[in-house]
DNA sequence: TTGATATATTATTGTCAACTTATATTTGGG
DNA sequence: CCCAAATATAAGTTGACAATAATATATCAA
């Protein structure tokens, strides 16, 4: 029985892959993954981020560039800092995703129930 | 208690992190995805992957053979092929949580309910 | 305006992962 | 035993990403 078989086109996939690949990408590093966990948890500043994840800041700045260009993260001036907090709602759902699977049984990077 | 905001020890959270990341290296490139994606769907072999996801043989067998390795993936050899399936639930977890995100309006890669 | 703090950008370099090409191994058929 | 098909491995090349170092921009305070 074939017809049961493909569950979705190939191209649209392909499409699907291409943007997850994207995403995943940007998670398949230790540090910005620690840092995006970070965010996830509570808007943080850069040198709030840069003491607790133990980051140089330039490549702190460069790694959330990118994050902020490919519209993952928002960045919002408050006088002499920046603060970082997720903007895009798949990256949390990944994140919590990971969380339940890798992180010791403990709650996931949202306050209230999901 | 503490302060509710620790939401665990941060040499577990780096472990925890090391341990995602290595899954989402392993993600985080569309030809093993989708390759990932299909032996999900169904148990495959190396000709049927290179067919469908027109990838040259040897790379795929080097992609297999880091997947295997990982302990991700199973191979069973059946006469001449090597047929190939998820063996890591985790993966089976990132994957369904990424078709729910990135696939339109499809059902995952398992077949029952989880 | 000057100085100090916070963050961003740029250029350079080093590392690693994936593709290619070529060759090796395993299996079944004759 | 020999051949062809299926899969695996090895060596060499290339390209992408992240760290570093140096510099630039922004904001506030004096």
């Amino acid at each position: 029985m074939k017809t049961r078989k493909a569950v979705i086109e190939p191209e649209a996939l392909r499409g699907a892959a291409t943007q997850a690949v994207n995403a995943l990408k940007l998670l398949a590093n230790r540090e910005r993954l620690l840092l995006l966990c970070q965010i996830a948890n509570s808007r943080s500043c850069v040198s709030e981020l840069e003491e607790s994840l133990d980051i140089h800041q330039p490549t702190l700045s460069q790694q959330l560039g990118v994050l902020r260009r490919d519209g993952i993260v928002n960045a919002e001036r408050d006088g002499k800092n920046v603060y970082y907090s997720i903007r895009d709602p798949r990256m949390l759902e990944i994140l919590e995703t990971l969380y339940r699977i890798y992180c010791p049984s403990k709650a996931p990077g949202k306050k209230g129930k999901h």
